[in-house]
RNA sequence: GGGCCUAUAGCUCAGUCUCGGUUAGAGCGCACGCCUGAUAAGCGUGAGGUCGUUGGUUCAAUUCCAACUAGGCCCA
């Protein structure tokens, strides 16, 4: 980067040079080449775009990342610990905000005296991916081996990972880029596969039936991101199912009557499944009769049921209470079985009966009331989605033919009350497009209960500093209502569960010795090597079947969620590299993560740690548009990162991050963009008129003592020492739209409006070494130098090109992100001072409001046209009359006076200060040609006729 | 449908939470004006708010409570 001094003494000397010719040729001078005005390369465009991409390369080749790792060695560690992205896309304008925000706490926390390393990663394995990779391939893709798969999910994976990569350094993102924590990298793999026999050793991990949705046709389990929902015609019908118990103690009217419960359903074949019939714990049922029967349904659809049954005379007989229902019992209509009736929250009045037909094997929410009435998990359909032979009367029947051969049997025993059929929308394969089932398999858990994990994650998480403070009740809630982590998925994707089935017995086996020997295989051949080699391979020699002594084994084909490789991430990263550590001081991710990373490194860290791997979780909102409704590409409201960046610049993007309040939802506009533009663009004007000052400045030479600074420059330093606390507290407590706020606000009010704005007379009249020159390039100095570091966390290319821009003896360091945060200085600090000048802003702000109606009735144009006489209130005069001779500068007026006590003044009437009386006049005698100040004594220098005594002193000088 | 959260000027944020109490603040933007020695800059003045809606508690509510509406996240 360029940066050009400017060489004030020789243009001052030509200035000279000049000027005595003019004289002596005895024309008019041109005084403005005599005043020390701004000199600054510094440019006021700031041109983002192209510059910022220069910063960058100038950071790479001067190794930044490593300077400030090497400058902070020994410190305290502060460590915030990346959620790794997938690695499928480019970033939006969500990660892009995640990582700002990472990348303003690490530079902050770095320049707050920690040494704060950054490690991003990325996670790699799972469905989106392999999902990709399947479409891509289409046909082609049955010609290949799970190996081959994997390769192309692993190119896929990378190829995004470089892409994301760079548009995360774009955005000015400092950290170890070259060596980023990756969940595909092999000794990542093999710390997955650790961390699973962890579990598994200590007995958590179990297998058991779980619903899923099933392909019939691919013969292959789905997720849910790979069905579709389509329009379908499915039969529905009703189905008695009579009851066993007897009622007629608690319900007398039933007594003797045939009673039977009514239930309605979609799916026929899954009735031989049917184990359990679900009532809504606060609904009001009715026994019915009708004919000859009785039939049990809720209230709120007697009528509607009524109708579509065509009963003639239903005759209410009793109110039922399914709380008194729960636990007894029907006979299922077809098999010499029991069906429970049990409580559930999820019954609806929306259709049916009131009462849902329930087959723990054939739907999620029948598996869950399954799982909390202990019912077994049963599914008698195999792969093709045919009926196993244990099914009487159906078996061999594919599902969907059986819909008909079980309604017919239904009819048959009379328990089919009624039928119709319904079009609604029902899951299809993304693939080849057919109907796909709810089916039970055996699958792989983590249990809550086993070794206390439920009971210790909580413990845990009251523990954790959660920030937002909602943020624990969130998780909580959760924590206390999951069921058991559901480990497996039936893909190629992923890290495999390392688990071997005896041939003989058929038992599967995880132990230490398997673990080991795997461990070792991995961290050379990745879990490739799971897939490629053979069973024979994998096994350590000698494994014997501790159930049955056999030696043959089958390897488990499932892999891991890919929940469980990030949730591993404390070890596999925090723990795996020596210059991090676990716990992490903070984990930041967004508020969905309460459900996703945040509680799976919990579950992960507490079953195999013990404790948590953060000490403290901040969350941030989501990016919504202008009217606060979410991004969706239908909508057309989507904002790029890329054309924000193309369009103003990532600093644009960074300053956006800070200005919004990120615990809520984040708004992003083009009116947002172009109002942060313009913030943008007063702070860099503002550092670009500190640095135009002070360019003939060296401290070293110049600097003055704060005791012999004016009062003036010291009010600013003491308002800066304001600026620095509340900055700096800021910054610590994560609230960096406190930190936009002020320090955009200081620019403003503080130096623009008044401080710089008042300092101009003095900086541009005064003699280049004159001590009151001096004294104000003391403080610009020091504000500046506050100013560029207090907002490089935020600002990082701008803060970093006003640093270049810095004398070099003031450059402590050659970046500012290798710097420290200003510290409070206490010496800079004057109570009494900051009291009296209270009363001064509130009389200037008074007199600005005079000195605008003056300039209405046209008395006057620029403020220093102006006479002010005050009529100060006995209130008042105190804390005034001392600075009688201050006041033209601060008013930036030519004269001001006090106005004699004996006849009322004419002007205009202070609001704030009673009594107070405002007179604006012409100001008296000629305007200096210089320093455009009206004095009475402009012309009696015959050397300088047009200046007054002060130029006349400056020039001399 | 359930859990958690949010709602203050056109925009971004203060204030209210832990103390309910005179005319609810700032900056930007806007309007009008000044300056032309920060100049694709700088300065000033002004207009903008029934503090999401409706109830309740209270002598008094933007602030406490409830419901509702809108929006967000996570579930179903």
């Amino acid at each position: 980067m360029v940066k050009a001094r400017s060489a004030f003494s020789l243009t001052y000397l030509s200035v000279m040079i000049r000027e005595s010719k003019r004289h002596f040729l005895g024309g008019s001078m041109d005084y403005k080449q005599t005043l020390n005005l701004p000199n600054t390369d510094f440019p006021m465009k700031a041109n983002l775009t192209q510059k910022e991409p220069e910063w960058l390369k100038h950071w790479e080749r001067m190794q930044l990342y490593q300077k400030i790792r090497e400058s902070s060695e020994g410190r305290k560690k502060f460590i915030l610990h990346d959620g790794p992205p997938y690695a499928n896309g480019h970033i939006h304008m969500g990660t892009a905000l995640n990582k700002t925000l990472k990348d303003i706490i690490i530079k902050s926390r770095q320049m707050s005296g920690f040494d704060a390393p950054y490690v991003p990663g990325w996670d790699c394995h799972g469905l989106p991916i392999e999902h990709q990779v399947d479409m891509e391939l289409g046909a082609k893709r049955k010609t290949l081996s799970k190996t081959e798969i994997r390769q192309r999910c692993r190119a896929y994976a990378e190829k995004f990972i470089n892409i994301q990569r760079e548009e995360f350094k774009r955005l000015g993102v400092l950290g170890e880029w070259d060596n980023p924590y990756l969940t595909m990298n092999y000794a990542y793999e093999a710390v997955i596969i650790r961390e699973f026999g962890r579990f598994a050793l200590q007995g958590s991990v179990y297998k058991s039936k779980k619903p899923i949705y099933w392909c019939t046709s691919c013969k292959t389990a789905l997720a849910e991101a790979e069905v579709e929902y389509e329009p379908h015609t499915s039969p529905s019908i009703f189905v008695a199912f009579p009851l066993i118990s007897d009622l007629a103690s608690e319900y007398p009217a039933l007594k003797g009557k045939k009673v039977s419960v009514l239930i309605w359903t979609t799916t026929p074949w899954t009735i031989p499944a049917n184990l359990a019939l679900a009532f809504h714990p606060d609904y009001e049922y009715v026994g019915v009769q009708e004919e000859e029967e009785v039939y049990v349904l809720a209230k709120g659809l007697l009528e509607k049921v009524s109708q579509r049954l065509s009963w003639k005379n239903p005759k209410v007989l009793a109110n039922l209470d399914p709380r008194f229902l729960e636990g007894k019992k029907c006979r299922h209509p077809l098999y010499q079985k029991e069906s429970v009736m049990l409580l559930a929250p999820y019954v609806t009045l929306e259709d049916g009966t009131g009462i849902v037909h329930t087959a723990p094997g054939h739907g999620q929410e029948d598996y869950e009331s399954g799982l909390r009435y202990h019912l077994d998990i049963y599914s008698p359909v195999d792969d093709g989605g045919k009926f196993t032979p244990e099914v009487e009367f159906f078996a061999g029947q594919f599902v969907f033919e059986a819909n008909d051969s079980v309604k017919d049997r239904l009819r048959e025993v009379r328990a089919l009350k009624g039928e119709e059929s319904l079009e609604h929308s029902y899951p299809h394969c993304w693939r080849c497009k057919k109907p796909v089932i709810f089916r039970a398999t055996e699958q792989w858990f983590i249990s809550m209960e086993t070794n206390k994990l439920r009971e210790k994650a909580l413990a845990e998480i009251d523990r954790v500093t959660w920030m937002p403070a909602w943020g624990l009740n969130r998780i909580r809630g959760m924590m206390e209502n999951r069921p058991d982590w559901c480990l497996s998925r039936q893909r190629s994707w992923g890290v495999p569960i390392p688990a071997f089935y005896c041939q003989n017995c058929n038992n599967w086996i995880i132990t230490s010795e398997i673990l080991n020997h795997l461990e070792g295989l991995i961290l050379t051949h990745g879990t490739d090597i799971w897939f490629s080699a053979s069973e024979e391979q994998l096994v350590p020699p000698g494994t014997i079947c501790p159930h049955c002594q056999g030696t043959r084994f089958r390897k488990e084909t499932d892999i891991l969620d890919v929940w469980f490789d990030s949730g591993v991430s404390y070890a596999g990263v925090l723990e795996a590299r020596p210059y991090l550590g676990a716990p992490a001081d903070l984990y930041l991710e967004g508020s969905d993560q309460h459900r996703g990373w945040f509680h799976t490194s919990l579950l992960a860290a507490v079953g195999t740690r013990g404790e948590a791997p953060y000490e403290a979780v901040l969350t941030h909102g989501f990016v919504v548009d202008g009217q606060g409704k979410k991004e969706s590409k239908s909508l057309g409201n989507v904002t790029h990162p890329e054309e924000v960046i193309k369009k103003y610049g990532a600093e644009i993007i960074r300053l956006w991050v800070s200005a919004e309040d990120y615990r809520d939802d984040i708004r992003i506009s083009q009116n947002i963009l172009q109002q942060l533009t313009e913030a943008y663009r007063r702070i860099r004007n503002t550092c670009r008129f500190l640095l135009g000052n002070i360019s003939d400045f060296q401290s070293s030479r110049d600097r003055l003592a704060i005791k012999e600074m004016e009062e003036l420059d010291r009010w600013a330093l003491l308002q800066l020492q304001k600026l620095i606390t509340r900055v700096t507290r800021a910054y610590e407590n994560y609230d960096f739209h406190v930190v936009y706020h002020t320090l955009y606000q200081f620019c403003t009010n503080e130096l623009s409006a008044f401080y710089l704005d008042i300092l101009k007379d003095r900086l541009y009249t005064s003699a280049p070494k004159s001590l009151e020159r001096r004294s104000a390039q003391t403080a610009l100095l020091i504000i500046l130098k506050a100013l560029v570091r207090l907002m490089a966390p935020i600002l990082s290319f701008t803060a970093e090109e006003v640093w270049s821009y810095l004398p070099a003896e003031e450059k402590e360091a050659e970046s500012v992100h290798l710097t420290q945060f200003p510290v409070f200085d206490p010496l800079l600090v004057d109570e009494e001072l900051d009291q009296r000048w209270k009363t001064l802003l509130a009389l200037r702000a008074e007199v600005t409001k005079a000195l605008e109606q003056a300039r209405k009735a046209q008395l006057i144009g620029n403020p220093l046209d102006a006479r002010v006489i005050l009529h100060l209130p006995d209130s008042l005069t105190p804390a005034i009359l001392p600075y009688m001779e201050f006041l033209p500068t601060l008013f930036i007026v030519s004269q001001v006076e006090t106005h004699s006590e004996n006849r009322a003044l004419e002007g205009f009437p202070g609001s704030e200060f009673p009594g107070l009386i405002i007179r604006v006049e012409k100001a008296l005698g000629e305007k200096c040609e210089r320093c455009w100040n009206f004095r009475t004594e402009v012309g009696s220098f015959q050397d300088h006729p047009t200046i007054c005594s002060r130029c006349h002193q400056a020039i001399g000088e």
